[in-house]
DNA sequence: GCAAGGTC
């Protein structure tokens, strides 16, 4: 009889997927006892070397399997001072209702030869992977641990991983559990004293959980910071010299090199040279190709930020739509930070999948008729998904409006990927009047190409210019002084604070929309539409409760050498880097939660000692608002 | 009643 290995994925739909190329389709299924999801599939497969011909259960867990937390006698609020959290015995166990997903590796870890892991091969992936062992091996202690090495379900991809296992990579999974122990120890900590001692302190917050957490409050932070920008804004008026021309019917506005100055005395002197000196003179004429380039393949923050912006929906949403269109089959994993296709995909398929659908069709057609290119590559790769795209056609009647929006706009930014630039023809004018320099820029688009199929990007052909010739000599139709005034940054919107928050790892892919709905949820940030109909725009404000966090905070550690305030993203960011050290293998998990700790006790004393910092702040804000 | 990270 055959040996048997035990398969174990991340998610049910990996298993499955899994399961279908490795059996070339024929397996069965079984279901297991306690869990609608998750399934065990059974088949045969050669996996050459030493394993050789096997039977197979190919199974997945759903997501982490344990949680960390304290242990009993810590659990109610009042049971010991928030601060004992630091150092108080935590427990990992497994989470209740995964309960049956563990109990189902443990029985068919009895039955099998070897443990061989298909979780994502990120970091999270690993120390997953590493729970998974933890229960296969309550079941077998003797049982052979092995992990693929897989990025994408793609058939030939899927077969070389699964004939070239690998280790699991202990230090990646000591990372995550570091990550875990710090914010739960910080989180819990933290939001326990400003819970504790600000309910006391104005009646409104009485009942309120006020939060912290690592991410949560990096996120506020930049919220307040915009908001406070814009508050302390002043105008400054500025003038500037604009020129005019009109020949051959055509207006042409000649823009001034300076841009603008301040000082309006001088920039009358100098417009009075300009007059004096009556023509002006080319002193350039460049005409050069120009391209737009077509857009990189889709990653999760791309896909919420542009969506926010011309799909209309919060990323929230959107992200809830783009996994409903995955569970379906319409598209790929939607939670992914790669920009690159790898080669072994076969997009040209992918593409002739698009044929059927009524208004991108026609395009797809004519990218398999010989206009296809190879996509653009990106310099992130996750290694555990590809980028998003549409792996099935879909009907427009079979989804529902929202549904449609992000199918569409998946669909098109695939398209768009597999495109030519765009071209055009772009001239520059640049002319000497008096002793100032000014240029006139004109486009006209020769080939749209990509733009054809995705409406999203606007590239167009601005007013042509007409025709100068360099050293030519002219007398401007006008010549005056414009004025103007520098204008209040706007409030912060979704999509800039995705950015913000990609750019210092405030949270991942799949939970920066998460963070955005703690702090609205935590009543710190409120959205609020700005502008009307087609331009409006949701942004975001803190709350008189979210600007006292942040100032209490910020007057905490004012003065202290070394001490960064919570709601800066500096302490998080330097978690990460530690997390990378363990994963390179130059620093301990224990070394690492110790010195982490160590830097969030020493914020933690001083909030203590200065709390009154933050009572004063509360009140500021929030008294008035109660009376 | 606390966090952030997986995923359904």
């Amino acid at each position: 009889m055959a040996r048997k290995i035990l398969c174990v994925a991340e998610k049910p739909a990996i298993a499955r997927a899994v399961a279908t190329h490795l059996s070339g389709g024929s397996f069965q299924t079984h279901a297991i006892r306690g869990n609608p999801y998750v399934k065990n599939y059974e088949f045969n497969f050669n996996f050459g070397g030493s394993w050789g011909d096997c039977t197979v259960t190919m199974t997945s867990v759903i997501g982490h399997l344990t949680g960390l937390d304290f242990e009993r006698q810590y659990k109610g609020w009042m049971s010991c001072p928030p601060s004992a959290l630091f150092e108080a015995p935590v427990h990992e166990d497994v989470d209740k209702d995964k309960l049956p997903i563990a109990e189902n590796i443990r029985t068919q870890a009895q039955y099998s030869k070897a443990l061989f892991i298909w979780t994502d091969c990120d970091r999270e992936g690993e120390h997953i992977g590493a729970e998974v062992r933890n229960q296969a091996k309550n079941g077998n202690a003797r049982i052979e641990v092995k992990r693929a090495k897989f990025s994408n379900t793609e058939r030939a991809h899927v077969l070389q991983a699964a004939r070239q296992p690998v280790e699991l990579d202990e230090y990646q999974a000591n990372a995550v559990a570091a990550r875990i122990e710090l914010d739960l120890r910080i989180g819990a900590a933290f939001t326990r004293l400003q819970t504790l001692q600000l309910q006391a302190v104005v009646s409104v917050l009485k009942d309120k959980i006020i939060s912290y957490g690592s991410c949560q409050f990096p996120t506020l932070g930049f919220v307040v910071d915009r908001y406070l920008r814009v508050q302390n804004f002043k105008p400054e008026t500025f003038w500037a010299i604009k020129v005019t021309l009109k020949r051959e019917g055509k207006t042409v506005n000649f823009l001034w090199r300076r841009v603008h100055l301040f000082d309006r005395a001088a920039v009358t002197m100098m417009l009075e040279r300009c007059l004096i000196a009556k023509e002006a003179r080319v002193t350039k004429v460049n005409k050069k190709p120009k391209s737009k380039w077509r857009p990189l393949p889709l990653t999760t923050v791309d896909l919420q930020m542009m969506g926010s912006r011309f799909l209309r929906m919060d990323s929230q949403t959107i992200m809830k739509i783009a996994e409903g269109l995955y569970t379906k089959g319409y598209i790929s994993y939607p939670r992914t930070e790669t920009d690159q296709f790898d080669k072994a995909i076969d997009l040209k398929k992918l593409v002739e999948k698009q044929f059927p659908d009524s208004a991108w069709g026609q395009y797809a057609r004519d990218l398999i008729d010989g206009k296809f290119r190879t996509p653009r590559s990106g310099r992130n790769n996750d290694q555990a998904h590809p980028p998003i795209h549409p792996v099935a056609w879909v009907s427009p009647n079979q989804l529902n409006a929202n549904e449609k929006k992000v199918y569409e706009f998946v669909a098109r930014r695939f398209l768009a990927c597999c495109s030519e630039d765009a071209k055009g023809q772009g001239t520059e004018i640049e002319i000497k009047y008096g002793d100032e320099f000014f240029h006139a820029n004109g486009l006209i688009v020769l080939e749209r190409n990509y733009l054809d199929v995705y409406v999203y990007d606007k590239w167009e052909s601005s007013q042509q210019l007409p025709n100068f010739e360099k050293d030519e000599t002219f007398q401007p139709t006008e010549a005056n002084i414009s004025e103007g005034k520098t204008t209040a940054p706007n409030y912060l919107t979704e999509p800039e604070l995705i950015g913000l928050m990609d750019a210092n790892g405030i949270g991942t892919d799949a939970t920066m929309a998460e963070h955005i709905a703690k702090v609205k949820d935590r009543e710190y940030v409120v959205p609020n539409k700005r502008g009307t109909g087609r331009n409006a725009v949701e942004e975001l404000i803190p709350t008189r409760l979210g600007i006292a966090l942040v100032e209490g905070y910020d007057n905490v550690v004012a003065g202290l050498p070394n001490s960064i305030s919570l709601s800066k993203p500096f302490l998080r960011k330097e978690m990460e880097l530690r997390m990378l050290e363990i994963c390179a293998g130059t620093k301990s998990r224990q070394d690492v939660v110790q010195q982490s700790l160590d830097m969030y006790r020493e914020v933690f004393i001083h909030t203590q000692r200065r709390i009154e910092m933050l009572k004063v702040a509360c009140r500021k804000y929030l008294v008035e608002e109660a009376a």
